[in-house]
DNA sequence: GTAAATATTGTTATTTATACAATAACTAAT
DNA sequence: ATTAGTTATTGTATAAATAACAATATTTAC
């Protein structure tokens, strides 16, 4: 492959960072692993590692993620690049943060290749991380909250079918504050649900109707250009 | 420096783009420089180059966009990453979009090093572009347009005191839409302007009052947390 | 059946958005 | 100076969204 000029510009390592976030009882959790490798060994980081000379970022990312955690088929979205100088210990590593919503309850996650242990941790106990990486997760949880306002993404962390409050519980959590049931629900009603006869099971009370999000109906609703979803 | 395992992995070249953006005569411009250099001689693309080994991502935005066009003390918000393996002819370069927002008639800008020539393009007349530039200024001008909704940026291009109406326009033409005059002026009296007695000159007809953004009460109502800028 | 707990709906007042009309202030020509 | 033309600015009426809080409904556990 032919270069450019000065070799001294073709020794930088790019790596991609992958932050997987899951909702679990009123929590947004993201997904960790423990480091078998020196620098950082036996700490927590996001899963992550170096791209392939020939690969896209975006296949990059999945099969990272793969190779590490075995997570498979989520949708994963670029967040922020970090790129200082001394942010790896043993090189120049530009890194990219990439970030994904998933069902925790539908995905099985193991730790893998030099991934000693994953484990999911709620997003405000999360404890030190290797290299700059509670930079980048708090970046990227900002992201994700930004989104959380103009895009239908709660409905990638909340189950297929879900309470009214469970939907409730994801932004209160995100956004640390707590919300009046009625008006939330009033709030939502542009959001095109789907209404199931079903109702939540094995709860001491009274069980809450289920909910799932009418994506075709949506995609209806954005082409008709006047439409906005809003939170 | 030590180095990671296999020197494959340190053959990547990093740069740099930088999308400015001005408000003229009622158009969102973008600065273009002309090329005098293979790949894409002669062609028109976004102020870019490498980084050096150990420089910062954004001090380095900053001088590859001072080399190019002589434009200074901009601050300077990531954007998207991009990193196609084909994207660059001559090697693995990916690339990280930059952009900053500027008063055209308070900066000088001027052809350097190897851009041959500088010029002010309006967004919605761009021609085509070197490499992927293309796609980097779309991507960032959707970012743009974001931005403009949740975040006090618009005052950044408009001079420093300008008139409700090319407020209005600003937002008219990043949109695409017609606004109504009278109910624009409600939607921003939240937002905090001072009213000066000065007042628009050589125009044809009754010129408009001046204004300018409030800054320092600006700061004083987000820190007080109920309050949210909204566009 | 009754208490406890939570789900769900309703009522009212307040604020914000939208459409459109009316008035005010200036320029330029007569 | 008067007047037409042009744009700036304010006002009014209606509909829609927000917010606070009250009331009712449905289930579980005993």
């Amino acid at each position: 492959m032919y270069k450019i000029a000065f070799d001294d510009f073709f020794n930088y390592s790019f790596s991609l960072d992958s932050v997987i976030f899951g909702f679990r009882n009123g929590e947004i959790n993201v997904l960790l692993i423990k480091r078998a490798l020196e620098p950082f060994k036996n700490m927590w980081a996001i899963p992550g590692d170096l791209v392939y000379p020939d690969e896209d970022l975006s296949n990059a990312a999945e099969r990272i993620l793969f190779e590490l955690t075995k997570l498979n088929n989520v949708e994963l979205h670029q967040a922020q690049t970090f790129g200082h100088p001394k942010r790896h210990p043993q090189g120049r590593v530009i890194t990219s943060a990439y970030f994904a919503l998933v069902r925790i309850e539908e995905f099985h996650v193991e730790a893998s290749s030099w991934a000693e242990e994953v484990k999911w941790v709620p997003v405000h106990e999360v404890p030190e991380l290797a290299f700059d990486h509670n930079l980048i997760l708090n970046s990227t949880f900002e992201l994700l909250k930004k989104k959380l306002t103009y895009e239908p993404i709660c409905f990638d962390l909340l189950p297929k079918r879900f309470t009214l409050n469970e939907m409730q519980q994801l932004f209160e959590y995100a956004f640390g504050v707590e919300m009046d049931k009625a008006n939330f629900r009033k709030k939502i009603r542009p959001i095109p649900l789907i209404s199931h006869d079903e109702k939540q099971m094995n709860v001491k009370h009274r069980p809450a109707k289920l909910f799932s999000f009418n994506s075709e109906s949506y995609e209806e609703l954005t082409a008709k250009e006047s439409y906005q979803f809003k939170m």
